[in-house]
RNA sequence: GCGGGAGUAGCUCAGUGGUAGAGCAUCAGCUUCCCAAGCUGAGGGUCGCGGGUUCGAUCCCCGUUUUCCGCUCCA
């Protein structure tokens, strides 16, 4: 089947579900935006959960924290997203390319300056040694004209700018006659503003009031609470903060189902470390997140690094985990050395001082840091699209049956146990109730009695429930049920008082990563 | 944002210029069954939304929105 059938096969079996449904469906939906529904905030939960206890509860000097999603308009600017994040673009409607207006027009002037520097090369060569630029730029007419040119332009382009006049940036690009590189034509969309990030305003009032920002990431949350947790925490180089939570940006192109939404989920964690060790805590999280993506038993074929040649101005190494997903290689996870940059920035415009005091070398530096950063709806993505499967079972008959199976690993299914009575007469379901009752403290157990056992069966595959228990009548002579394992169908008999050790063992997490040296 | 495909019941889809159908799913009852699709019955859709053409539009036209793919973009 191809790849992209089954991607549409398995959106419409998260919503047929109930893992993911399109946010407010019933006004038409909005754009790039989902909710989890009840199987899905369960899968969601667990990963999250995973993640928390993988990075905080393993490693003695990683600390969690919980930041707001408000913050201070100039953590904004002092990280840099307010000015990177907010250019006109313009495009072309004939190469389908998309430019930067500004960058057109800053090109434009570039161009009249070259004009000039042609005249003034071309009289240079004329006069010889006794050429004088001033004067020449002075008095010579072509260079007269381009020089007002630019100046009219730069005018207006900065006047535009400073009103933020989108429509007279267009104008601008038309008055000169500006084309697109590739097309050659002059066949422009309006000009829009992209700023990725949501705004709005805080304040009761609204002269009081004041813009604040949604927050596009995470890390920054972590970075001004660094002197807050290493002090109360006393912490000691190297240490991590992790934190989860939403983060919003406001894509230009978001798609793919939930893999690129404006509001997501991240799971990230800050390591700060001596300056000029980076390197060697880059490749220690780089090596053990990869472990961690490992220990779901996802085949390692479907995971690779992709080291970033280009360097986003804050790093000094990048790489990404990328997973194979039903669309092709992706990233799921970031691995950053961030280097000092944004605790330095933050003492830049907080005017505190943001170090650590070294005993071992007594003195006092800005750490460095190692980010590790991963999208939890991306997460989720990969999670159920590498357990999304249709299996094809031969029956009695010569025919061939369709089994869909969500082969979920134990620990992260949303439902743990599902208790089934064979009937539902003869006292079944009361014992069956009370399994649950009696189990339904340590995990997420379901009863269903309705339709035959195996529709009960084929409906728990479908949510990913990997232990399904039947009670019959042979429970009544000797209170053993049947315990039947989801992806090899097998059916175990076992006492009622084992269940819970049984399977609690079976959807605990730590012999995944015990084997791994985590 | 550009180009292309799609939008009819919870899901997958059929259908016609005269106000809608199947399979699965759901619910109730029967059946009492260890791997879906046994029997009987029921509920559920202003055919994505708005406008136009028409006596009449789910169907034709225009716009819009959502979604998938490609390009583009992506701290």
């Amino acid at each position: 089947m191809a790849q992209e059938d089954i991607f549409k096969k398995l959106i419409s079996h998260c919503k047929e579900y109930g893992y993911v449904f399109q946010s407010s469906e019933v006004y038409d939906g909005l754009a790039a935006v989902y909710d989890y529904g009840q199987y899905g905030v369960e899968l969601k939960n667990n990963i999250k959960k995973y993640w928390w206890d993988s990075m905080v509860l393993l490693h003695e000097n990683v600390v969690g924290l919980d930041s707001a999603i408000f913050m201070h308009p100039t953590v904004w600017k002092a990280s840099g997203h307010v000015d990177a994040f907010s250019d006109p673009l313009i495009d072309n409607k004939d190469s389908k390319k998309r430019y930067r207006a500004d960058v057109l027009i800053e090109d434009q002037r570039a161009k009249f300056e070259a004009k000039i520097d042609k005249e003034i090369g071309k009289a240079r060569k004329r006069f010889g040694d006794s050429f004088d630029e001033q004067q020449f730029r002075e008095t010579n007419q072509r260079v007269l004209a381009n020089q007002v040119k630019i100046n009219e332009l730069t005018e207006r382009f900065t006047k535009a700018l400073n009103d933020d006049d989108l429509v007279e940036i267009k104008q601008i690009i038309i008055d000169y006659e500006i084309s697109c590189p590739v097309s050659g034509t002059r066949n422009w969309t309006d000009v829009r503003q992209f700023n990725l990030m949501f705004s709005t305003e805080i304040g009761s009032t609204a002269e009081g009031a004041s813009t604040i920002y949604l927050r596009p990431e995470t890390a920054q949350g972590i970075f001004v609470n660094y002197l807050n947790v290493q002090k109360t925490g006393r912490m000691r180089l190297p240490f991590g903060i992790a934190q989860t939570g939403k983060a919003f940006r406001n894509e230009i192109v978001a798609r793919q189902f939930i893999f690129r939404m404006r509001e997501f989920e991240q799971m990230e964690m800050q390591f700060f470390v001596r300056p000029g060790e980076e390197m060697k805590w880059f490749e220690f999280w780089k090596d053990l997140r990869m472990k961690w993506h490992q220990s779901l038993n996802f085949g390692a074929e479907n995971y690779k690094f992709h080291n970033h040649e280009k360097l986003a101005h804050y790093a000094n190494a990048a790489t990404d985990i990328e997973f194979r997903f039903p669309f092709g290689f992706r990233e799921v996870e970031g691995i950053h050395s961030r280097t000092d940059f944004d605790l330095k920035q933050h003492e830049k415009f907080s005017g505190r001082k943001i170090q650590y005091f070294d005993p071992e070398l007594n003195e006092s530096y800005t750490p460095y840091v190692i980010e590790t950063s991963i999208g939890l709806d991306r997460m989720f993505l990969q999670v159920i699209s590498a357990s999304f499967d249709e299996e094809e079972i031969p029956k009695e008959n010569g025919t061939k049956d369709i089994r869909t199976v969500l082969r979920l690993p134990a620990f992260l299914a949303p439902v743990k146990m599902a208790v089934f009575p064979l009937v539902k007469k003869d006292g079944l379901p009361d014992i069956a109730r009370s399994i649950i009752n009696e189990l339904k403290f340590d995990f997420y157990c379901q009863y269903d009695e309705k339709d035959s056992i195996g529709k009960r069966y084929r409906r728990h595959d479908a949510i990913g429930t990997p232990f399904c228990v039947t009670v019959d009548h042979q429970t009544t002579e000797d209170q053993t049920v049947t315990i039947r394992e989801r992806d090899s169908m097998k059916q175990e008999r076992v006492k009622i008082e084992e269940l819970r050790s049984i399977i609690r063992e079976k959807v605990n997490f730590k012999n995944k990563l015990k084997d791994l040296d985590f």
